[in-house]
RNA sequence: GCCCGGAUGGUGAAAUCGGUAGACACAAGGGACUUAAAAUCCCUCGGCGAAAGCUAUGCGGGUUCGAGUCCCGCUCCGGGCACCA
């Protein structure tokens, strides 16, 4: 055995070893029980990141833990392979997006090879491959049959230089990224997936998901958003050469039917049918109309951005009062959202209020809470509280909320324009992209028969790998041999749909995949059956919505064309917290963020290391800084590479489980990476210590005797048994920085025990096993091989998982903590079998309790057995 | 702006059910070994204080014998906001 630790050796020779055994290739086996734990798979941007490194190092641990528990287990990976980035990429190289694609695969899974996943390589996919991305057209194909999928308009942010359509994440400040051009909003054809059909379901199969964290389930519940209210309309006589416009009806949304009577204008979106009208005659108006359109379509912008408005000069009937309501444009009202109108009742909703404040539009109070007195001078909480009574209404007054909305819901309905109606916040999913890199849309556009869907027998519809964006459009448009062929209704010449699918497609279905046989004739096989669904799913919280909310949309359509049979994909999942690091930039004139690599300037940092500012080296200007997320455009990724050639991976691995819990943000240092490596270094050199000492003992039918042991050893053997116990309920808790640092202690321990004896031998060979075991998830190479050196077996992959032994966690006496009022005032020494009063009398009769009782009686004594005693007086 | 998290020494963090705050590490300082360096080992290490002790878990209140942990109100930081993945 080598005396000195190695990494690179070792490592590589565990590697080889696993390699050849096959030992991660696993079948269905029906007589065992599986665990099915996957990783989000990563997109292959070039180079593994340390949020890979991070999320990887997760699932391993989870995966070699329950393999020792005795579990089949299924650990796969594969490729996010179509998106953007390749596009980029492409633009700047001219490279073709496939061939930057492909060889960053190739990279990167040398790199994770590298860190000594137990991945089944036999089951990698890349989702660009047609063999994948078929299935995304054939279930697409479905789902149009079954009227799930549709063709409706969307908008989008049209770039009017490059001509070509933009990505939110390409539009800076409002223009365009390469051009700098005002970006404009476009409506264009595309389809669109029904998932507000499954709305319900997605909301209450939430409640099923046991193994998933609250808050993720908060965040799809709130973003589900499930709220009730009336769908009512005001009425108009309004009319253009076709007619009534909207049937003389104008549709509005609202959870607060109980302020109806506090209406004093309406508001419409700039795409409103209304609002066209109005704007005919009117050029002011259609002005702010063009000007809306102008406008961002982020959410984040919609909220944060001035409120404005014009009167459209039109009126529409109060339902219920009959009085005239102005309608006013508003730059907030969504086209997309309801009817893409709203009522607008300032007394009692916080932007109606300052849109009023504004613009001179009354104000009246309909609502009122007890004790509070109304005034127009400044927005208080409780206008918009749903506490109050109804006020100011007629009919209505004195109802609660509820009641109010009942009633008004009533009188609406009677009246016939209006009723109770559940509105969802989530909207439809539009999955055309105008993007190359990315799995075709499987229809053909003929003249005579319209959209025709590609039939099954020729799908897939394979993408040309060839081609080379240059940012001015999809290069399919150009692409002839792909754009033209026979329409399958009528066979004359016809076009193919240049428009691909949305990425997020890609990965909502690939864990069912990975579960199968990877058959050509068929999306899922029976395979899938045994493995699915995934017992733990883990990856980063940035995904805690779009993605799981479309992976969990994607299993019930599946389910429903009956291609599996459960309603759920993943059973538990684990929300890894992101990776930050400083990321330094300045910010250029024409808006935006130039970001710079830490190599490329100067910090200055306060007496305590922190940082107070940067400067570029190149010329001395200063930049800012801000903690980010690491990632390729911000120029603040730490490649693990180098780390994994200078430390191992046995270290980069160990230190990452270290650093935090997993589910905390982990902020990147350089620093502690080096302690990880001593300890490694520590472990090897003790195993290389005993070597000749363990080799003689290990082997036999001999069972460690821990009734004759002496003190110092039966202590040792009780603390490493302890941090056993610890080890194993924070392995149950996922808290793999706590099971880490029970490794470091066992090893203090055994490195502090005498070592003189024979029996300390054969403890020491209990301990060591139990410490390599519970290493070996974290740092499979080294505990593969000291375990092989060593002498326990072939195989730490094969021994079973370890669990104290309950003899040896006994002890006689115990120590309590001795509290006076609450403050730590010493500690008394008990029998481990002592009774309540037993303690009080031995706490009260100590020297501490005397002194700082100081002759006060005892009003009340606490005893919290195994912990402490405090004593009020 | 809205939804969801987080904040504990110089740093990463620990504290399982409301019960010794800072385990385990990193960095720093001191020492041993060495011709020297590296490596390794030992000691110190929240703040104030000579000590007794006091004080301390982002800020301000509250509940409790006892609060990092529970409640109310803030601040700052991170994630998401539907075409980044």
């Amino acid at each position: 055995m080598q005396e000195k630790y190695t990494p690179a050796a070792i490592e590589s020779a565990a590697q080889q070893h696993w390699d050849s055994q096959r030992s991660f290739e696993v079948a269905a086996d029906p007589s065992r029980p599986k665990y099915y734990c996957l990783s989000m798979f990563p997109y292959p941007s070039g180079k593994l990141h340390m949020g890979h490194v991070r999320n990887y190092t997760i699932g391993d641990v989870l995966s070699r833990f329950h393999r020792m528990k005795g579990y089949n287990v299924l650990q796969p990976m594969g490729w996010d392979a179509f998106g953007l980035p390749a596009e980029n990429a492409a633009i700047k190289n001219k490279v073709p997006p496939a061939k930057w694609t492909y060889d960053n695969i190739d990279y990167m899974k040398q790199q994770l090879k590298s860190l000594g996943f137990a991945i089944d390589w036999s089951r990698e996919l890349a989702t660009c491959t047609p063999e994948y991305y078929k299935w995304n057209q054939w279930l697409f194909l479905r789902m149009l049959e079954k009227g799930i999928a549709e063709r409706k308009t969307q908008v989008v942010n049209w770039d009017p230089v490059d001509q070509t359509v933009l990505a939110n994440e390409q539009v800076i400040d409002g223009r365009g990224w390469r051009t700098g051009a005002l970006v404009e909003k476009r409506e264009i054809p595309g389809y669109y997936l029904k998932i507000t059909d499954y709305a319900e379901e997605l909301l209450g199969d939430l409640n099923e998901l046991e193994g998933w964290p609250e808050r993720v389930k908060l965040m799809q519940a709130n973003w589900i958003g499930k709220s009730t209210g009336v769908r009512f309309a005001f009425t108009h006589d309004i009319a253009d050469e076709n007619g009534l416009i909207g049937d003389g009806h104008m549709w509005v949304f609202t959870t607060r039917a109980d302020t109806i009577m506090g209406v004093t204008f309406c508001a419409v979106a700039a795409e409103h049918p209304l609002a066209s009208h109005a704007a005919k005659n009117n050029p002011e108006l259609a002005a702010f109309i063009e000007k809306c359109k102008l406008g961002s379509m982020m959410e984040a912008d919609m909220a944060t951005m001035e409120k404005e408005g014009l009167p459209t000069g039109l009126s529409v009937t109060h339902p219920l009062t009959g009085e005239p309501v102005e309608v006013w444009v508003g730059n907030y009202v969504l086209m997309s959202y309801g009817d893409g109108a709203v009522m607008g009742v300032p007394a009692h909703d916080e932007r109606d209020f300052a849109f009023a404040k504004k613009y001179g539009i009354p104000i009246k109070q309909v609502v009122a809470v007890a004790d509070n007195a109304y005034s127009l001078d400044a927005w208080q909480e409780w206008y918009g509280s749903k506490d109050g009574v109804c006020f100011h209404s007629g009919k209505y007054d004195g109802l609660g909320y509820e009641a109010a909305v009942e009633a008004i819901a009533a009188d609406l309905s009677a009246k016939g324009i209006g009723e109770k109606k559940i509105q969802w916040r989530l909207r439809d999913w539009g999955v055309s992209r105008q993007r190359y890199w990315g799995c075709p849309i499987p229809i053909i556009h003929c003249d005579d028969c319209g959209s025709v869907p590609v039939p099954d027998d020729q799908l897939p519809v394979v993408l040309p790998e060839d081609c080379v964006p240059d940012g001015s459009g999809n290069p399919l448009g150009k692409r002839e041999d792909f754009l033209n062929v026979d329409c399958p209704c009528c066979g004359k010449p016809a076009k193919r749909e240049t428009d691909t699918m949305d990425t997020f497609v890609d990965s909502s279905w690939y864990y069912a995949r990975y579960a199968s046989t990877f058959s050509a004739d068929s999306m899922v096989d029976t395979e899938t059956g045994y493995w699915m669904t995934v017992d733990q799913y883990i990856g980063g919280i940035e995904h805690a919505i779009l993605h799981l909310l479309y992976s969990r949309f994607w299993t019930k359509v599946m389910r429903d064309l009956g291609l599996v049979n459960y309603r759920e994909p993943f059973a538990h999942l684990l929300t890894q917290g992101m990776v930050l690091n400083n990321a330094f930039f300045q910010k250029p004139e024409g808006g935006g963020k130039n970001y710079f690599w830490e190599s490329e300037i100067d910090l200055q940092r306060d007496a305590k290391g922190q940082i107070t500012g940067a400067t570029l080296k190149a010329d001395g200007s200063a930049l800012e800084h801000e903690l980010t997320t690491m990632s390729k455009s911000k120029n603040n990724g730490v490649d693990p590479q180098s780390l994994i050639e200078q430390y191992g991976a046995d270290t980069a691995r160990f230190f990452m489980m270290f650093a935090a819990p997993p589910e905390q943000t982990l902020e990147w240092s350089d620093a502690g990476v080096e302690g990880a490596h001593r300890f490694l270094r520590r472990i090897w050199s003790f195993g290389h210590g005993f070597a000749a000492e363990l080799r003689g003992l290990i082997g036999g039918e001999r069972q460690l005797d821990g009734t004759k042991l002496p003190d110092d050893l039966a202590t040792l053997r009780r603390e490493v048994h302890l941090l056993l116990k610890q080890a194993n309920y924070d392995l149950g808790k996922q808290q793999f920085n706590t099971v880490a640092s029970a490794c470091m202690k066992m090893l203090n321990a055994l490195e502090k025990a005498p070592r003189d004896t024979a029996l300390a031998a054969e403890v020491i060979e209990e301990c060591f096993g139990i410490l390599l075991r519970v290493l070996s998830p974290i740092t499979p190479h080294i505990a593969h091989t000291l375990w092989q050196e060593l002498g326990y077996g072939d195989e730490i992959l094969a021994a079973s998982w370890p669990e104290p032994i309950d003899a040896a966690l006994v002890q006689d006496e115990v120590e309590l903590v001795l509290q006076v009022n609450g403050k730590l005032r010493g500690a008394v020494r008990v029998a481990a079998e002592s009774s309540r009063s037993d303690i009080e009398a031995a706490a009260l009769a100590s020297e501490a309790a005397v002194r700082f009782m100081e002759g006060k009686p005892a009003r009340k004594v606490i005893v919290v057995p195994g912990r402490l005693v405090n004593i009020v007086c």
